[in-house]
DNA sequence: CCACAAAGTGGAGGGTTGCTCCACTTGCAT
DNA sequence: ATGCAAGTGGAGCAACCCTCCACTTTGTGG
């Protein structure tokens, strides 16, 4: 090889995707698939809390290789909320037109706290989950800001109101229906209140 | 012993005090006293989720032991809350007199936010501990009934506002202020946010 | 097609905590 | 003084978290 061949383009072996992720190798990427898969359904069936070990064990893979790839449990909700949220996002997008600002923030709300309840022990940590960097989470607290400035330039809501607010009461009203198994209408009488609070006078 | 001996009172051994609480061995409620002040101290220092066996050694008692007196990590929160809240529901009524209806709710929030954050990571669990079998968490619970209902009848509150309401909002705040070190200034504002919504219109 | 470096794997192992259980000790009523 | 119910302590087991590293697999450059 002569030194001509340092020209020779450093192609993307791991194709770094624009995000900067790295692409895995194809029995990595099956795996990381078969984790999701089965973290997923442990989650509906045991809650957030369910042992990380059993998770490896429904996916037939070592508990290494799940640390590997999903470093904190974090991690692991986060990429299986990603989907999920993802879907709410749209939806709330897809709506947009349809309803006036403040319902739509009523809508969103709602949505947020079903979608949290979905697994059962999570509702403290939505915030934190809702950091994670993932294509749902991102595009979730992008539709809420939104949601929130709109309904400001529209007037309908106090200016001093934050997006940070809005999660923040998402995960109160989670947490109380996660807890004592609150009816839907305690969660619709919970955002209701909240509303009434943002509104401005 | 004659038969007429069963007649014999079988008087108090144990004291079964008006709550059915019995009374306990001297040696014994020293020891549950040294467990409870070697509990306020490390939760005080390392949150609510320091190991009960820490405790225990700091107690200088047998792990054994303090699970006797306090079954659960539960119980145990409760306990060491008591007198926090006794004292929380006592200043409350104290200035009942000085503050509308609509101050003293807002100041019995502020300072139920502010003694829920004495311990870290108890937040979540607010609701859980309001409800411990325990002198200050009952006077607490009562006092805000009180507040509440008073507040309606003056008309200044929306009538479908309920306590267990009041205590998610102070979950929400408290988890908030927790996690992301809020500032005072922030509780303020969202306490701010929740009277708004729960004002008549 | 092969050889081989980098990427990936699995699970043993060490650390922590929760909680139970029971052989022993102690207070106290008689 | 004595008997026994109440109380005690901590060994021990189970669950879980997470790290670490000897081994296996992939896919690439020659």
């Amino acid at each position: 090889m002569h030194g001509g061949g340092i020209l020779h383009l450093q192609v993307a072996k791991k194709k770094p995707s624009r995000t900067g992720e790295v692409s895995l190798r194809a029995d990595a990427q099956l795996n990381r698939e078969r984790i999701l898969a089965a973290a997923e359904e442990m989650f509906l069936e045991h809650g957030a809390n369910v042992s990380l070990e059993d998770v490896a064990k429904r996916a037939n893979v070592g508990i290494g290789t799940l640390y590997r790839r999903f470093p904190t449990r974090e991690a692991l909700l986060g990429a299986a909320y990603s989907a999920r949220f993802l879907e709410l996002a749209e939806a709330s997008r897809a709506r947009d037109g349809e309803l006036t600002p403040t319902e739509s923030v009523r809508a969103y709300l709602e949505q947020l706290v079903l979608h949290t309840n979905v697994y059962r022990g999570i509702a403290a940590s939505l915030g934190t989950v809702l950091q994670t960097d993932t294509p749902g989470c991102h595009a979730t607290s992008e539709e809420g800001r939104r949601l929130v400035r709109r309904a400001q330039k529209a007037g309908v809501i106090r200016r001093d109101v934050t997006f940070e607010d809005l999660v923040c009461v998402a995960t109160a009203i989670s947490l109380a229906s996660e807890q004592s198994a609150s009816s839907k209408s305690r969660v619709a009488h919970l955002v209701d209140v909240f509303l009434g609070g943002i509104a401005s006078r």
